[in-house]
DNA sequence: ATTAGCACTCCTTATATTGGAGTGCTAATT
DNA sequence: AATTAGCACTCCAATATAAGGAGTGCTAAT
């Protein structure tokens, strides 16, 4: 056999193995492999190989006489030799446009209805996390009085996330008062980058004339409490329940550990959040994670941005014997879904033309 | 024994049955009663008794030679009759009212932290139902212009709730006049009730010179929209993980029910909002529910009320075979804790004196 | 009405028994 | 040197069998 290379035979043996188990959740032997996927040698080469990538790490064995199963290593060695990356039906994309099709909503709910879909596109759990504003800049901060001591403050990023908080002032406002400082506040943090107001403010104030004394303490309290309110980030997630319909879950002990991660949507917030520097599609299987209880998951996600700030992130969360083909499909189309629909609401408001 | 009537001793034999297996989770035999409740009767007369209550259909058998399990009805039966109700540990109740103390976060979020605790204290699954505010009278109408075509409508109910939804006004208005429309609104409908908005509107504006024809239009679709934003209901929901320790959910099926109803959070919704007529702790046992895949459940519900409104629901969804009395006495406390929220809210707007 | 006595049921647990899937090794083959 | 046939060996998974026990329901005695 010139043609194939031993080196070539070995990966591909690798990828047959990882390929049959996912689809059969069985561990596969070397008989297996030569009647499904008609390879020219006997079992006992096969077995021989297999020995070999035990040995280096990419398979193991549940027990001696079992077939085998792929490690965190196998799998990645996996992911990485996809290289014809299996794109959805014709059937599923339309799907999902239309889904998008002329809808107006208010962008929190796109994010629920968005993991719901991943959910159910993928049969897995969906989810899409809305970080911090803190990225996104200022289109306008609206200050509302409730009554006495109370204000309203909600604000509007250039994305079109809105975010609200209640901000307590001892100090009695009246609305008159308030309206002027609001319109004092538009006028000169609009565009701003949100993580920039602290310092940018206190800057362009030495321009314009404060009124009141108390104006400026409102404007104190206001940095430090309005704009904490962009800290908060959101984790839409959706399609729980599918993960009871994994058999790799059969274990009581493994579903405990992946609901408590789920239910500390913290834990979560802060494994997705510290994982997102890049750009495109990125697969974390098993312990890649950095989280204990996720050793036996996998999450496929990707980030949007609205120009050329990320934004957020979106994706599934599924057992490690995931189809990752179809999932990083999935994954990355919904990314690109949304990184329109975000860029749609930006031009629509910076009026910038189309093209570029 | 002519203390001891033999219907009050069938009764009493039904609530030590119920009362031990809620404990123990296996079938309760006539020994074990004998032995743990000190009952001076036989076995046998025990075991005559035990198969009256069947009959009636209290209590059933999983198999021939096993020991008792309640129905659904003796379940109904052992609740209507806790009488004395347990009253939360002085630790436990001071551990609530800590939380509740000087905070001042925005309704949304004490929700969220709400069913939070009522799941860390229960140990089960935790919700609170914020429904459409269409019960709540207005506080404040914002409009807020974002660009062109979009507007943001900010709601706030005189119970402290804000919502939000951006409305697409085709004709171009500038600031200046929303601002005017704005006052002038507010003028008017501070107070209403919201679901009278509608016809009120109209009333009043008779009284009132609308400005612009134009101004009309954006009113008319301001009715149509913005006031939509009341229908939609909330459910908070945590602690969803807990039902996997539960013993009673070891199978799989029950499980994976469940938690289809807690995934369609709509379903869910749907249940606990047909429920609520009543002021009060409710139990609804199993079927009680009206929902198929809830058979296996309790819920132990409560409303929450701003004056004399009905406003959401709050609660804890758990197996049957649960710890009914300790359940009732937390969701009664959460209840009381959360009117006295509301109420605190509703009186520093209004300005209310605080006796009455 | 209560109770002792006892046969009977059926679950639960433990223990063998078996078949088979799959491996790893050795020695023969190309 | 790589491949392969042959075979012993391992261990799981399924099935059968047995023993123990918890608990019932019935009958007859109190």
């Amino acid at each position: 056999m010139a043609r194939t290379s031993l080196q070539e035979r070995k990966q591909k043996i690798l990828q047959i193995v990882i390929h049959h188990y996912i689809r059969s959740a069985k561990p596969v032997g070397s008989e297996t492999i030569i009647e499904k996927y008609k390879l020219e040698v006997s079992p006992a080469t096969i077995r021989n190989t297999l020995a070999d990538l035990e040995k280096e790490g990419f398979l193991t064995h549940p027990h001696t006489s079992s077939g085998r199963v792929p490690t965190d290593k196998g799998y990645r060695f996996y992911v990485d030799s996809l290289v014809q990356l299996q794109r959805l039906t014709q059937e599923e994309e339309q799907r999902i446009d239309h889904e998008y099709e002329n809808q107006r909503m208010e962008l929190g709910r796109v994010m629920q209805e968005t993991s719901k879909m991943l959910s159910m596109l993928s049969h897995y759990t969906g989810f899409v996390l809305t970080p911090s504003v803190v990225n996104d800049q200022v289109r306008r901060l609206e200050l509302i009085k409730l009554d006495g001591n109370n204000i309203l403050a909600v604000l509007v990023t250039v994305s079109g996330l809105i975010r609200h908080k209640v901000i307590v002032f001892e100090g009695n406002t009246n609305s008159a008062e308030l309206g002027e400082l609001n319109r004092m506040l538009n006028r000169n943090i609009a565009g701003l980058d949100i993580k920039d107001i602290g310092t940018e403010i206190i800057r362009k104030l030495h321009t314009e004339k404060v009124k009141q004394e108390r104006n400026l303490q409102l404007l104190e309290i206001l940095l430090q409490q309005a704009f904490n309110l962009a800290d908060e980030s959101e984790l839409y997630l959706e399609g729980t329940g599918n993960i009871l319909s994994q058999p790799d879950f059969s274990d009581y002990d493994k579903l405990r550990n992946i609901f408590k991660v789920i239910d500390e949507k913290k834990m979560l917030t802060d494994v997705l959040e510290t994982k997102f520097e890049d750009r495109g599609v990125r697969v974390l299987i098993g312990e890649e994670s950095t989280c204990k209880d996720l050793e036996e998951c996998s999450i496929v996600t990707s980030t949007y941005r609205a120009g050329d700030k990320t934004m957020g992130a979106l994706g599934i969360i599924g057992p490690k014997r995931m189809e990752y083909s179809k999932m990083i499909a999935l994954v990355d189309y919904f990314s690109k879904i949304i990184n329109k629909t975000l860029n749609r609401q930006k031009k629509e408001h910076t009026g910038e033309p189309r093209k570029k």
